[in-house]
DNA sequence: CTGACTGCAAATAGTTTGCATGACG
DNA sequence: CGTCATGCAAACTATTTGCAGTCAG
């Protein structure tokens, strides 16, 4: 389950800002797309829908979003800063596909035994990790090379 | 143990590139940090021992260096591309402190159960991951906020 | 010698900022 | 209505490319 579209609003307004028609066509597409998405990528879509709408505002839309923790950061690979909508209380990583860009989720990493293992050798104070698996869909592993 | 001046030697020679003054500037300076270095910031060390030298060439440097596996790039939170010197054959992660940038190392992740289940439940061909803990290291923990 | 490497400058891509106008609440 | 958001243009940063001269092998 995703966060609600009226969900998202509410924790919007709550943290001060205000409800456009830009974010929410940016919320949009997010919401609505299973891949992960580059900046770029998102205003393409949003600009065909609302055509007034500008680069920057999908860029300030997104700082917002991605500090409220409603989408969060794919690191995939070479280039950086993809945006998926983000499931609601639940901690999740990714798999890339190295070909065509697809991911896929999962929620079950167990690593707090390697975490603590870690908090004690390395005296790190330990906040979160990443993690993320590379390789071939599905799809890209049966078609054509 | 990490790799010698002459064995990253070696491997660049026999991967067709030539030993230049400027590559082993590069080189030098990667292998004594421990930290990770942003390739402005390596640029930045590499210009005071010789002036001449050009950011592009680090840049083309990294690309090769990257390529060959010789060195690897960290995703430290929001700006990517950071590298750090690899360690031969070693399979490894980083904690990275969120406040200073300092970067620990560990090798002993066990993800293989995981990666089976993952195999099998997205029927992805998985060939890599990234894992990487993100916290505060002792000396920000401890030192004033 | 000769192809690969370098450094410069310019081009490009991605992202941020300043400011006047416009719209949410 | 006041404040925050938007959109434009311009500024910036990071990275890549073209090219002529230089150097490792």
């Amino acid at each position: 389950m995703r966060f609600t579209q009226n969900r998202i609003a509410s924790i919007l307004r709550q943290s001060g800002y205000k409800i456009t028609p830009q974010r929410r066509a940016v919320l949009n597409i997010i919401a609505l797309s299973h891949d992960h998405l580059t900046p770029a990528a998102i205003y393409e879509k949003v600009h065909e829908e609302h055509p007034g709408i500008g680069l920057v505002t999908v860029y300030r839309t997104l700082d917002i979003l991605a500090e409220l923790g409603l989408i969060c950061e794919v690191h995939a690979g070479g280039s950086c800063r993809s945006y998926l909508m983000r499931r609601p209380s639940e901690h999740h990583h990714h798999i890339i596909c190295s070909d065509c860009g697809a991911v896929a989720d999962f929620t079950d990493c167990d690593l707090s035994g390697l975490e603590q293992k870690l908090i004690q050798e390395t005296r790190f104070e330990i906040d979160g990790h990443l993690l993320e698996f590379t390789g071939r869909c599905r799809d890209c592993r049966t078609g054509v090379k």
